[in-house]
DNA sequence: GAAAGGTTTAACCAATTGGTTAAATTTTTT
DNA sequence: AAAAAATTTAACCAATTGGTTAAACCTTTC
């Protein structure tokens, strides 16, 4: 009989929560091998060295949610709905892993060079067909003109900053663990009224 | 004579780009010593501890730009102009600080604790002051009614984002180091509208 | 039942790193 | 010039940590 849970699979995932936590330079080969109830031994016969078994955590993260969550810009859909498809998916992603986006932003700023050559072409590509698409809704005066990159990066700003910012919110406005969660359902309506707005706006226009 | 720059200074200074660059974590006291350009005994003689150099160093990083930047909101002053000079001075003190907004996030993260006794009080404070005049306004109409947190994230969000996720926006929509200055520049004005916007918007209001 | 592969145990190694120490040297103060 | 304080040198220590090794022990496969 196989393994109830492959022992691959048991290290990686304890790998993902401990170097999600403590980032690459914090982990501990120790506390992986405990957290995957094996010993370090083990550990290095799978896989033999940290930087390899780093490599492999964070490619998998990337990977399991990126394509997904950037596939919904690339869809043949109206503007207004990518928008609310894409907060809603982002933000209910970041509620149930809420260290990520940190880890993600601080891995790639310690290297940045890794990231293009697996996702960033993809990624590349949906910004593309995003800019054609603006284009297009702004030649037809549907919406201002923008830029892709201030689109994306509004967005993601307004999603991402409440979960990173998390532990300087919640004592500062004295929010409790409920309040901080309506808070972040909250930014599921509200994100995307503040960017159709924007882009709707007449007073700024040329 | 005293020596042109204070070695505590030159200490300090080192130890802040260090510490900013590579985290509490990675930071190597070696290295702070080098870059302040004298040797480790005595980089132990001025600061017992690395803990003790971080402390100092994480406070005196806070202090010197918290106060300054959110008693902006603290001001008496129409609730467009606070927006817009909050917006100016966060927008060019990370430009002149690229690695600060994501080394703060990560050590508040790491030990939030620490926080709240220091500088947490202060800004609590202004919170509060801002949450009285966002409900003035709201009463007389001249904005819709919103919750101080869901505001000042909304801001930050949007002004911090485009820095801590340079190392991922440069590549994926294929900036130049100057598309990226302007891009960042452009953040100054569009910042504000965009926020500006979403308070006056009626379409949502209740 | 033998062979192969997965797993444990436990000791060990080398490198890194925070921190110490003591003596010598230089600079500043008095 | 003497005393005090700042700084260097260089060796050293102890703890942590990534990684290895070899033998034994299970478990699966054939």
């Amino acid at each position: 009989m196989t393994k109830d849970v492959s022992t691959e699979r048991k290290i990686l995932e304890a790998a993902r929560e401990v170097f999600i936590q403590q980032g690459m330079a914090g982990a501990r080969m120790q506390e992986i091998a405990d957290k995957a109830d094996i010993n370090k031994a083990l550990l290095h016969y799978y896989f033999r060295s940290k930087d390899l078994l780093f490599e492999r955590v964070f490619m998998e993260t990337l990977q399991s949610n990126g394509p997904a969550l950037f596939g919904i810009l690339g869809k043949e859909m109206p503007l207004k709905e990518k928008l609310m498809q894409f907060v809603e998916h982002y933000v209910e992603l970041m509620k149930n892993n809420p260290f990520m986006p940190l880890f993600v932003i601080n891995e790639i700023s310690r290297n940045p060079e890794k990231l293009f050559g697996k996702i960033g072409s993809q990624v590349s590509q949906v910004a593309l067909g995003l800019g054609l698409q603006l284009k297009a809704e702004a030649a037809k005066g549907t919406i201002r003109p923008i830029e892709p990159v201030d689109l994306i990066s509004s967005i993601m700003g307004l999603c991402v900053f409440p979960v990173i910012a998390k532990p300087i919110l919640r004592p500062v406005f004295g929010l409790s663990e409920e309040d901080y969660n309506k808070f972040l359902e909250r930014r599921k309506k509200e994100v995307p009224v503040i960017i159709w707005n924007y882009l709707t706006d007449k007073s700024t226009n040329e």
